[in-house]
DNA sequence: GCCTTAACGCAAGAGGACTGGCATTTGGAC
DNA sequence: GTCCAAATGCCAGTCCTCTTGCGTTAAGGC
């Protein structure tokens, strides 16, 4: 996990210093805010007082305390090591263990607790969110990419299936039930998904592929 | 899943019929409100128009609509079909399809994205959400039960564990993500889940178990 | 260094959540 | 039927979010 400190807002038509300084300590002060109180009871006027800029100013350039979680997303991109493992369970173990160690570091699990509960209410947030998961899962495909090759799973085996099997139970618990989530969870994740994948459950049929963060054909309903 | 409207508030102290019709109005009024404007866009003030009855009378009672949502559990109280079965993965297709099956209803999607979202709000409801689930798991664990003594499964495989990991990752996209899940999505992830509990992923050493809706011991930390 | 204007600060205000006071209705005991 | 109190209705008011108008500051081209 690496922090990449943005240093101007991109599409800015003036990018100059006062701007980037007052986008910093607004990310800056709204983070320090989730961390201490959480999303609930995270206040924009008190975000502004703590980044020493008028709240007029946060609404003018964010619209809402949702639009600046989202615009964090960049501040906290994740990065993870895979490649040179022999099996996809130990990979598929190191994506699982990472998703546990990023819940176990207080500015992360504020932020994507605030993310998860932002999606669901606004489209808009919602949308972030699979984006920021769907790029997730695009740097962990080559763990699933690798063990094909190694014709350790079926061929047409779906990467991002693979690894939302391997993380959905580990989100569930800690952003949804709120449960505390170990090592040990992650790694039964971890196993669970490698058998399914090695079964080639997720071999999908072409149509109903998960894709890269663009779902263009739905699962067929009913 | 089957719908048992409550007839009366069972704490209060006079569930004469005033009150009574009162509860069933704001519950009703809130659940069309939630199905035609989703949580995020549900007005106390409109619930209380829609139910003929003063928003003041709500705030009495409930406290806030997130309390409302919590109270509509009893309402939207399910069941479901187990225990003729063969195996476990045909049992737990039925646990996943039906799932499936439920968020296919306006009402009970509505209301369970509402309680999705709550509960990432506020600790109650995520208690009031967790128990919910718990009990849903308590009546799915039957199959599991079944499958141990079939000796389809290793002894101490923990029934809840398996029931999880069948719906994670339906729960996930469908509250989380927001994307389509189908019958195709359901039997994949109850094929997984029993492949997993065949394996004996799912005995855990006794002290971390996940019991019904009491988490006593959490599971060990980092 | 000057000038344009994007970005910001301040103040006033709208809308929704929630509370408390007080009058009124009504369930349920007698 | 009478009566008490719980439940409800109405109203005024507070708090927070978010918007809008207008004057001020400062970034960046010249």
């Amino acid at each position: 996990m690496t922090q990449q400190p943005t240093s101007h807002a991109p599409g800015s038509r003036r990018p100059g210093g006062r701007t980037a300084r007052t986008r910093t300590a607004v990310l800056e002060a709204t983070l320090a805010e989730l961390v201490e109180n959480g999303y609930a009871d995270t206040r924009v006027d008190r975000i502004a007082t703590r980044a020493n800029i008028a709240a007029t100013t946060i609404y003018r350039r964010w619209g809402s305390l949702e639009n600046i979680v989202v615009d964090l997303a960049d501040e906290l991109a994740v990065t993870i090591g895979l490649g040179e493992s022999a099996s996809l369970e130990d990979d598929l173990r190191t994506v699982a263990r990472a998703v546990v160690t990023l819940n176990e570091d207080p500015a992360h699990r504020a932020w994507l607790q605030a993310m998860v509960s932002a999606a669901t209410r606004s489209p808009s947030a919602r949308t972030a969110l699979s984006s920021v998961l769907a790029h997730r899962r695009d740097i962990c495909s080559v763990a699933v990419r690798d063990a094909i090759a190694r014709g350790e799973v079926p061929a047409g085996t779906d990467p991002h299936e693979v690894i939302r099997a391997t993380v959905a139970p580990l989100y569930l618990r800690m952003y949804i039930n709120g449960e505390p989530v170990g090592p040990a969870d992650a790694d039964r994740a971890a196993t669970a998904a490698t058998l399914a994948a090695r079964a080639g459950l997720y071999v999908l049929p072409p149509g109903s592929a998960t894709g890269p963060a663009t779902p263009e054909a739905p699962t067929p309903e009913a």
